[in-house]
DNA sequence: GGACATACCTCGGATCACAAAGTATGCGAC
DNA sequence: GTCGCATACTTTGTGATCCGAGGTATGTCC
């Protein structure tokens, strides 16, 4: 991925896995297929950048997950799911990543005649 | 500052600063200050960040810097213009800014009928 | 049986913001 | 004159997070 992009990424996967899961529990693989697929693949992320996001996110208590045997497959997957902490966290990204964008728009879109 | 702002920030210094010399050149100082009041305080950059970023620049040859008198002081200043590949950067820099927020409000904002 | 998708796991590298520590000087208050 | 602060610049180590490579395992399709 272009490297600047990565910078650009850096605190927004949390934010993006943390609003989903505030939807509704999801399994990893799932996760990655569905921001892949919301975003139009502008969130094509790795499985070895979410799966240690979503384990640094249960260390620090914000989602917790569990094996599960779903009905229509055989295999084993491990649901994610926000603890209410995590929906507390979720809910703060968002704010965060507002004011963000609201700052850069601030300083981007300026009138020019504002630099004087 | 709080921990997730500052991975936020990471990506977005970079293209604050390269827009702002797209405007007119600055000294370093000048850049800071500017920035913070632009955004409101909500850029409070330290000049650990900044002057280490625009030698960053520099060395990729996106600005220029020349130590400059200038005519209301005897202080000495470091002015920094854009060069010509820095201009395109800032461009490009803006372009995927406005790629991002795209893609964040494309998830964050999806209806949740769409979950579906 | 082999390739691929599905599903999960681990770890080292790269990048960038932060902050601390530093030097230097001009200015205003005392 | 001295002190504190603003102004202006410089250097460096730390921490956080994304990336990707490499790994295991299994189900499905050809």
């Amino acid at each position: 991925m272009d490297g600047k992009r990565t910078e650009f990424l850096k605190g927004c996967t949390e934010t993006l896995v943390l609003h989903l899961l505030a939807e509704r529990a999801m399994y990893g693989y799932e996760l990655i297929r569905e921001l892949r697929e919301r975003s139009g693949g502008a969130f094509d992320l790795g499985q070895g950048t979410v799966y240690p996001l979503l384990y640094t996110l249960e260390r620090r208590g914000l989602v917790k997950g569990r094996w599960q045997q779903s009905d229509d497959t055989s295999r084993a997957r491990k649901y994610y799911g926000l603890t209410r902490r995590g929906a507390a966290a979720a809910s703060a990204r968002i704010g965060e990543w507002g004011a963000l964008v609201v700052a850069m728009a601030r300083v981007l879109e300026a009138p020019r005649a504002a630099v004087r």
